[in-house]
DNA sequence: TGAATGACTCGAT
DNA sequence: GATCGAGCCATTC
């Protein structure tokens, strides 16, 4: 419980709040952003504790390396995050985003 | 203090 | 090409 220097956890609430609307992007990818690649579960431990932040964390851009809303499970209704992403114009099926390629959106490619 | 956990990822079979 | 297993690292019990 750190609280001088910037958590792992607030970093990583910081890049997932950079995601553009309609994109999406994965644990992996913002680990790697962070400098910490091989952290990439940290990432979906950082993601548990987004609930209720102020603001809001979208954790629902946020899927595994295959775009697999494998974290739908932990929100306040499992169909919560399928209907952010469809809302968002990203196209969901079977809990799996359809042109996860086309929505896939990486920290490091960010425009500066 | 040590062992277990986790919304992941990569490499090998 | 699909499936299985090990690695990785901070937080929690």
């Amino acid at each position: 419980m750190s609280k001088e220097k910037y958590d792992f956890y607030e970093r990583v609430f910081d890049v997932v709040r950079l995601v553009p609307h309609g994109r999406v992007t994965t644990y992996g990818a913002i680990a790697k952003f962070l400098g910490a690649s091989k952290s990439s579960r940290l990432v979906g431990w950082a993601m548990n504790r987004s609930h209720g932040l102020i603001p809001t964390v979208p954790a629902h851009r946020v899927v595994n390396r295959v775009g697999l809303l494998s974290g739908k499970a932990h929100f306040s209704n499992p169909t919560e995050m399928q209907r952010l992403l469809e809302s968002e114009g990203i196209q969901v099926k079977d809990d799996q985003i359809i042109n996860f390629y086309d929505v896939f959106w990486d920290p490091a490619l960010m425009d500066l």
